[in-house]
DNA sequence: TCTGGGGTCCTAGGACCC
DNA sequence: TCTGGGGTCCTAGGACCC
């Protein structure tokens, strides 16, 4: 049998704040985008529960939080710092399994299955990491614990706040069953809509339907979706991943149609595309420059180079053509973005041929 | 109410090579 | 004269996650 825990941060770009800012324990704090006095154009990044009670939430936009709660904290995010205090949460549980992946700056998985043969000592073993990240680090976690990711994740969805939740492998269709189908992990907003149009409401209703019908619809996804609802998935715990793009992106203040000015902000997020390359010792082939419009539609343009370049110049002029390319005249631009891919590793040439 | 920025994976058609 | 099949890369767009 495996045994995975999901540890998930509780709110946790807030809990980083409150260790460096203990003042703001227990007042609403919301970290994310400058609200500009309701102006601003950003969403909610993170809040604490305090906030929460208001009805504010992550990817709200900051300014209806604003109108909402004007005289909660509002912090800007500090991305470096919170992956600092990311890196000794990671530290920490690797302790307690090598078999480790970082999923996101708040998430973790731990495969502890070559050390622990039973639900009750994983129960256990999972007290034992909340209790340390508590102790040593002074943040709050929910837990997860189950027989593979996709209900260790699950199952930390339920645990959450503060708290160890063990879904075993004879409960999981119970446990899934009248959780709504858009809670699904890999369910997003547009797959709900088309799961209720076809009547399954929670996750049981696609658990017991037949996967030849979502087969039909969705193709190969319908398949995953059907062994999802069912709690099956046999994913590996993946220690390494592999970088495969680095971008940019930039909202304006205000949506402009000025070539000028869009031209100078995809100079700007070039620059810090070929800063990021370059901490990470990376060569470039293809360079997509994206738009997204007033309306919100958008738009993708890419450009693959005949060989890899780690060269600035390179991505703005690329990038730059790109945008001449695709954009459309006097349709005025919310977002510029640049992002890299089909990157390499250059610590020195390559071999082509093998002796 | 008005919607960020960092990513990943999947699909599908066309080009091109063998 | 009529017409393969497999593999890989490129490009564009969509959906999803945190």
């Amino acid at each position: 049998m495996r045994l995975i825990l999901l540890i998930d941060m509780d709110y946790f770009f807030v809990a980083c704040e409150e260790l460096r800012h203990p003042e703001i324990k227990g007042k609403p704090v919301i970290v994310g985008f400058d609200p500009k006095e309701g102006r601003g154009r950003g969403v909610v990044s993170t809040c604490n529960y305090e906030a929460r009670k208001f009805g504010i939430h992550s990817a709200m936009p900051i300014s209806i939080a604003y109108r909402i709660k004007p005289d909660a904290i509002f912090l800007p995010i500090d991305y470096a710092y919170y992956e600092k205090v990311s890196k000794s949460v990671v530290e920490l549980a690797k302790r307690y399994s090598q078999k480790c992946e970082q999923v996101s700056i708040d998430e973790v998985f731990l495969d502890v299955s070559e050390k622990i043969k039973d639900y009750d000592g994983a129960s256990e073993y999972a007290k034992e990491i909340k209790r340390a990240i508590s102790d040593e680090l002074h943040l709050p976690c929910s837990i997860g614990v189950s027989v593979n990711k996709l209900l260790a994740k699950m199952a930390c969805e339920a645990a959450k706040p503060n708290g160890i939740k063990l879904v075993k492998q004879e409960g999981a269709k119970a446990f899934l069953r009248d959780i709504p189908i858009g809670k699904l992990y890999g369910v997003g907003q547009k797959t709900e809509e088309r799961l209720k149009a076809m009547g399954y409401k929670t996750i049981g209703d696609v658990a017991d339907s037949n996967s030849s019908r979502l087969s039909q619809v969705f193709k190969n996804f319908g398949n995953e979706i059907y062994n999802s609802a069912n709690g099956i998935d046999d994913s590996e715990i993946i220690e390494n991943w592999e970088v495969k793009s680095i971008g940019r992106e930039r909202t304006f203040e205000e949506d402009t149609a000025e070539k000028t000015q869009i031209e100078e902000k995809i100079k700007e997020v070039s620059k810090e595309v070929f800063e990021e390359l370059k901490a990470q010792n990376f060569y470039f082939k293809t360079v997509t420059v994206k738009i997204r419009y007033s309306d919100f539609t958008e738009h993708l343009k890419s450009k693959s180079l005949l060989h890899p370049s780690n060269d600035l110049q390179t991505i703005i002029d690329t990038a730059i053509k790109l945008f001449e390319q695709s954009a459309e005249e006097g349709r005025k631009v919310r977002k510029i973005g640049v992002r890299t891919s089909t990157l390499s590793e250059r610590k020195g040439q390559k071999k082509i041929f093998n002796s």
